[in-house]
DNA sequence: CTACTTGCAAACTCTTTGCACCATA
DNA sequence: TATGGTGCAAAGAGTTTGCAAGTAG
């Protein structure tokens, strides 16, 4: 189970998120609580569970509270695959994800893994890695 | 501009295309030389160039196309970002992707780069890396 | 000739957008 | 009450599929 978002970082989000004009209504609060319990949840996903609570959230609202969570940096998202993307919490420990193309499983990985990689990205070329975003592709232990 | 695919190797996918009991057909060498030559190419792109050459083909052609050629290892794809997936030639050496989420530019990366992360994902998890898959997202020199 | 391929059109999935109504601040 | 936000419906991308006609072997 993934960590809450605690009551600090809680009332961080709520303030920031009107100092810029935004207002906190109950979609924005359902999707954020979503993205902090599931893994790797799709937008139909999201979705889903928001509906569990509110019944009468539309898809439409998802996409954009997602956007606007992710311009706030509350949530972040990354591409497993060919299909939708999966958005995931950046209150829980940043991670990189390991995708098995056979058996499709996902797994998370510690970022220090992939340590060398980004000292050698911003030395070599300046460029600072988005390690949230990162996706391995490859093939599992068990499927090989 | 991207190296072609040699003579040599060119009777050899032609072979084994007939091997696995597929067809040689003109659709299937049009889309195979359109991604030799094109970079990051996107069904779409890759449709437009084979078009110039025979203007009948059809995009669903373009997909099964692109999806037997993979199949045959002659071309791989990847992810840079939301959009279409961008296929490029097995025939250039192998390479990593690396993606500026700012200005969207498309850089290239020796795979020694990352190197140390496919030698400890193999290593520690017995994970096989699918290198010419990986996109590293992130912000490049120029805009930082 | 026969089976594999293609073009076409329709269906599908995922995402975005315009707009009238609603609700936060 | 003034704006920003939401639901709804429709439009847009990107991709897949069924089927009849075409063609490589």
């Amino acid at each position: 189970m993934t960590d809450r978002r605690t009551k600090q970082t809680d009332a961080d989000w709520r303030s920031e998120l009107r100092a810029r004009g935004y207002r906190l209504t109950p979609q924005r609060e359902l999707v954020l609580e979503a993205v902090d319990e599931l893994e790797h949840a799709t937008p139909e996903r999201i979705l889903v569970h928001v509906r569990e609570r509110a019944a009468g959230v539309n898809i439409s609202t998802i996409y954009r509270t997602l956007e606007l969570l992710e311009e706030l940096g509350l949530v972040a998202h990354t591409h497993l695959g060919h299909g939708a993307p999966t958005y995931h919490s950046t209150a829980v420990p940043e991670h990189v994800h390991l995708m098995c193309r056979s058996c499709k499983t996902v797994s998370e990985l510690e970022p220090a893994m992939v340590e060398p990689l980004v000292q050698s990205l911003r030395d070599g070329l300046g460029f600072e890695t988005d390690v949230r975003h990162l996706t391995v592709f490859g093939i599992c232990k068990e499927c090989t």
